[in-house]
DNA sequence: CGAAAACCATGACAAATGTCATGTTTTCTA
DNA sequence: TAGAAAACATGACATTTGTCATGGTTTTCG
């Protein structure tokens, strides 16, 4: 089950900007306006940026780091939604739509974040038809990326879609190690299971019987891609 | 589970249109602009409006009936996303975010439903920043909805959410009968099973148990919902 | 550093759910 | 309206997955 989503991406004076940002379009005098008012802030390791059920007050966006979005069920265990990253911002959704945060956001590691007022976003958002317009595509791409979500949850056994989150966690966040990829994350087994939507025991068991069957490599907390094609099989990508 | 969404209603020229719609701040002319080209058809049971990996050519506005809009798994089981009805539009997500459909449609008892070209509904749109505006806070509300699903969805057990979703069926298809809630939905099981996300034989399984627990009475393929306190209480909304 | 806490791993078992088989009932349609 | 097809229902059983218990390992932090 893919968790890889089209990321919102923000230019943002003074921090460090992607050249490949879908928000490109933004002029300076805007950039300047969202650049007035805003905070960045450090955070480090499970420090949350925001908590279900409270109301926003602007839009976050990540400099560096990654930071969790979840859902916490009533017996206490969470549903990660997505990952969150460099260049994407969180928080706008739940502004648009005038409701309360209906998911919580946790630094996984280490991260330089900026906060933007609510009315200073607006101000540009609706003086920019061309921006709002982006924004609106993109919300839509994310609905059919958490539809598909949805059905592979429901249609797919454990078994696949971890290789299937595997995949996308190469895709995402890979690096060339020594001729296999070598998943660049921090994950503890819980966050794992809390993306795949099963018990932490049975993601632990099913990382060992990969392992034995040479798809993957564990070194700590380290994931490491052995075998890419066996993978895929395992995620039944084939049907 | 709920599959109650925020559902996003246009008024019609020359369709009944509902005075409680979102979108009422359309202006007679925008309205003849997509009345203009539009098309109405009477669809009968089990006609697809559209399919999954199809190009989308416009939307249709459902006038009567119920559709039933859903992605195929690999397995050949649907995972049913929503059910749409009188006043609601489909397809319009796609066409934002230029991409093929995501979900096929099909109809679930006999409909009439208009199609509007894509040209036509976006010449509206960009010409109407308040409604795009309130398009935009429909797709965000829509997206939380979808959020909320997924986490139901792998939080919850099959008996949960199957009296979670009689719940919501009779919230927005409950018809007074003799002091009880007749749910006026022509719903198979299967169909029903794939609104849960189980499969069919469980749902008849626990439709029985449901039964013999007085929570539920069944005539027929209609549902009445006798104690609609005690299915809160197993669809664990008490947490 | 060193103790405490968190995390990882595995076994044993229970519970939930899916699958297959079979028979009945309802619905469709020629 | 009769025959066929689809849908409903239930039993038996297999499989998957979750839960609890226990012990080893790593990380954290005073």
């Amino acid at each position: 089950m893919s968790l890889k989503n089209s990321k919102i991406q923000l230019q943002c004076i003074a921090c460090q900007s992607r050249g490949d940002s879908h928000f490109s379009s933004l002029k300076d005098e805007d950039l300047e306006i969202l650049s007035e008012h805003k905070s960045c802030v450090t955070y480090k390791k499970n420090q949350t940026l925001f908590y279900e059920g409270t109301r926003p007050m602007g839009i976050f966006c990540i400099n560096s780091g990654k930071v969790k979005v979840f859902k916490m069920g009533s017996n206490g265990k969470e549903q990660i939604l997505f990952i969150a990253q460099k260049g994407d911002f969180l928080g706008y959704r739940s502004l648009l739509s005038e409701e309360l945060y209906g998911s919580s956001a946790t630094v996984l590691e280490p991260a330089a974040i900026c906060f933007i007022p609510k009315s200073d976003f607006l101000k540009v958002l609706h003086s920019n038809p061309e921006f709002f317009g982006k924004l609106m595509k993109a919300v839509c791409h994310e609905l059919g990326v958490m539809e598909t979500k949805l059905a592979q949850l429901s249609q797919k056994s454990v078994r696949e879609r971890l290789a299937a989150t595997i995949l996308m966690l190469k895709e995402t966040y890979g690096m060339e190690g020594e001729g296999s990829e070598v998943i660049d994350i921090v994950l503890s087994r819980e966050d794992l299971a809390n993306i795949v939507g099963t018990a932490t025991e049975t993601v632990i068991r099913l990382l060992s019987e990969f392992k034995s069957d040479k798809m993957i490599a564990l070194e700590g907390k380290k994931i490491k891609v052995l075998d890419a094609d066996k993978l895929l099989h395992e995620a039944d990508f084939y049907g």
